[in-house]
DNA sequence: AAATATACATAGATATTTGATGTATTAGAA
DNA sequence: TTCTAATACATCAAATATCTATGTATATTT
């Protein structure tokens, strides 16, 4: 199992994590942002990130304004009020999560039938 | 995000780990096991459990023993010793993963760039 | 001038899980 | 005793999410 693998069903919950505590962001920079916090474990691939986005955008849960750095497109994510309610679920679920499956991974013997 | 598609990637390290534990066990067994430890948070569905453990077995991870209970078979698995390699190594990477996402998702603003 | 980083995007391949369906035996409740 | 639920295996089609690969283009650094 690549540690790559088990990121599967968490990202756009990183995502709505890091638009919470930001406000605004572009992909690239949700990318970057994601593997220095990780310390280079999430790498997170442009085949995920984007595809991932439109996704959240597209069930409502982001806007996006565009903005030109020159001549180059950014496109800015934020919340939408919705997103906000969902980023909220999202956590709790996924903190609930990570603290059975800690739970399962670290169980002794002697606790067990 | 269902608490269910977090379980992605997890299913098999989750059963190498319990044979390890207990040391002998049918598919069933399995079930019933991760659903009680994990307090009815991990309903592992057959369409899941067995294709994984054929998969174990397949990839030298996994012997098995079919016995019979009156007229009906069970199929008992155990570790083989790649599989017990496996074990540890699955473990001690699902492990760093479930920390690094801990402490992705309880970051607070104020640690953050 | 060339290489690297920034910034978006999509298509096809891959892997895993679920839902549905199937077969059959055994135990317990009505 | 008959019906239901639990036990125990299995497979297939569909859904989902990610990765790899590829593409386009601009900006920065060497």
């Amino acid at each position: 199992m690549k540690q790559s693998e088990l990121i599967k069903g968490t990202l756009s919950t990183l995502v709505l994590k890091l638009l919470e505590e930001k406000g605004r962001m572009y992909g690239y920079e949700i990318a970057q942002n994601l593997k220095e916090i990780s310390e280079g474990k999430v790498m997170v691939k442009e085949g995920s990130l984007y595809p991932a986005l439109h996704k959240l955008e597209a069930d409502g849960f982001l806007t996006v304004e565009e903005e030109f750095i020159g001549k180059r497109v950014r496109r800015y994510y934020s919340l939408t009020k919705n997103g906000k309610t969902q980023s909220d679920t999202a956590l709790k679920e996924l903190r609930s999560f990570l603290e059975m499956m800690q739970n399962l991974v670290s169980l002794k013997p002697q606790f067990q039938s």
